[in-house]
DNA sequence: GTCAATGCAAATCCTTTGCATTCGG
DNA sequence: CCGAATGCAAAGGATTTGCATTGAC
């Protein structure tokens, strides 16, 4: 099953670039809607699935239970915001001095992805 | 509106004090209901969702976008299998330590809490 | 007795699946 | 053309809401 290059996949990815927030899916879908592309709510979040899954995107999952994304691969660190839901990066150590003034911290959750000894080997 | 003691979160409470794992709500409510516990399943998410607020539990959230309970309230790490979706507590160096040599790290994410400068005020 | 808490059913929200149609190679 | 990709409608799964009932104080 070779890839096929498609429009949708090509918008799908540019709006994901243009943006500094970390949307979700039907953000990403309604974005590209209000602009008249031709595209269905079904294929963004098939998009974006693949492009988790080929490594080029990086899914957040926050308190909210509804998957934000991120097209900056290397490690950071995000601020999420209890009331309003939004995603700051923190991407040097002047930010997360900022944020640790500017903002009220209630605790931090350093999670680690990776594949566990028992499910390395099958 | 005063608190009330009732058994339902007494039991739900113990429950979760039991698991070294993270539990779902769906997974407290179905031990509960095994063991013969009179509850609700909606019990079960409202009381857990209570408790988050009220800062005696923390909900975790990886990517399979259900919310996992933690009774420990210091930061700690959790290392997450993207293949079984298992949460493993990190809880020292020597941990840390072994998780890297024995699983397949594949990226990490730390994600800070808390209400940011523009929900402060209002 | 009062009113917070419970629990069922129904609703809601996000996401995935089935399947006929479209379109890239 | 062939079969991967799309997109609608429907299904699925987690969670919340409405509301009558229960039970803690």
């Amino acid at each position: 099953m070779n890839k096929r290059d498609t429009k949708q996949k090509q918008i799908v990815y540019e709006a994901l670039l243009e943006h500094k927030d970390h949307p979700t899916s039907l953000e990403i879908y309604e974005e590209l809607k209000n602009k008249g592309a031709r595209i269905g709510k079904t294929t963004v979040y098939r998009i974006l699935n693949n492009l988790v899954q080929e490594d080029k995107l990086r899914r957040i999952n926050t308190f909210d239970n509804v998957s934000h994304y991120d097209y900056v691969l290397d490690d950071h660190i995000h601020f999420v915001c209890e009331k309003c839901n939004k995603i700051y990066d923190l991407k040097n150590t002047n930010d997360l001095k900022d944020a640790l003034e500017e903002m009220d911290v209630s605790h931090n959750n350093l999670l680690i992805y990776g594949i566990c000894s028992d499910c390395k080997g099958g």
